[in-house]
DNA sequence: AACCAGGGGCCGG
DNA sequence: CCGGCCCATGGT
């Protein structure tokens, strides 16, 4: 991999294992808008980027260099070499497959508060309408920048009233948001301290808020925290372990759980990944 | 352990 | 056009 900087854009080149499109619509981040194939931009990390990969490589705008080195790269998580994750996975002949169809997703390592209320209000909800209330929020307590609105910082959205969260379209998610800001504002949660705790004790951490069980905690874990033996299970995951590895059988998701760390162990958040975006564009049923 | 929590898109009739 | 079902679920 190669970067330069012109005109506060980087061009990266020779870039491997990464596809922009599956990176983004595999369902692990929600701030980001397809403006034509292969172009997007991206609010994340408190700024605006727009993102456009071609057979030259993939230019992001606007960006410095200390930018892309302190930021970008950490955020596509380029110093990680997908390679060696895909050959080992790929011993798996179910695996082998699924990345086939996925060749270039990466996963992205995210700010952990944004992450943590995205996949609260994820719950029994659709991507579409995750984005809408997610933008909502964004609009109503985040800062405007020229492109949109960057996603509230914790003081900001610690005066969120309930009501307030309820014109937001978060439904009966309402209250455990309210939950998520009291206890990160008074001090009962610190995500930076979860961050380096074991993926263990960092899940029993963030599950300390209400309406964040294993599968919300997971994601929070995989998404932004570098836990890559997180294996979320929803209800896709489920239905496509259950169809290659148990037989089309129902499943309790602690049984996955446990086969997936025994399989995978701490590239099952990868293989996660992987069977996720397969399972959803090839409609795996049961 | 079944049921419920808004809201909205989709689907069959 | 409308009811039923489902959704990157968790609490009760």
């Amino acid at each position: 991999m190669n970067y330069s900087e012109k005109n506060n854009c980087i061009l990266i080149t020779n870039q491997k294992d990464f596809n922009i499109e599956q990176t983004l619509e595999c369902g692990q981040c929600f701030r980001f808008e397809r403006l034509a194939p292969l172009s997007y931009k991206i609010i994340a990390l408190n700024r605006i980027l727009y993102i456009t990969q071609s057979k030259e490589g993939i230019f992001l705008s606007p960006c410095t260099m200390k930018e892309f080195e302190t930021l970008w790269y950490n955020y596509f998580d380029l110093g990680r070499d997908y390679s060696i994750i895909k050959e080992e996975l790929s011993k798996d002949p179910v695996l082998k497959t699924a990345i086939d169809f996925s060749k270039g997703i990466r996963i992205l390592n995210q700010q952990p508060f944004e992450c943590l209320i995205s996949f609260i209000i994820s719950q029994n909800n659709r991507i579409p309408m995750i984005k809408k209330v997610i933008e909502s929020i964004s609009r109503k307590w985040g800062r405007q920048t020229d492109g949109g609105y960057l996603f509230p910082t914790v003081s900001a959205l610690s005066f969120a009233t309930e009501a307030e969260l309820m014109e937001c379209k978060t439904g009966f998610r309402y209250k455990y948001i309210r939950d998520c800001m009291d206890k990160i504002s008074n001090g009962t949660i610190d995500l930076e301290k979860t961050a380096r705790l074991s993926t263990a004790e960092a899940k029993a951490e963030l599950m300390k808020i209400k309406g964040v069980g294993t599968k919300v905690a997971d994601c929070v874990l995989l998404f932004s925290m570098e836990k890559t033996d997180a294996f979320p299970t929803d209800v896709w995951v489920k239905r496509v372990m259950e169809y290659f590895y148990f037989n089309k059988q129902n499943t309790p998701v602690k049984e996955i759980h446990t086969f997936a760390a025994q399989k995978w162990g701490r590239y099952a958040g990868f293989a996660q990944q992987y069977l996720f975006y397969y399972a959803r564009t090839q409609q795996i049923k049961t």
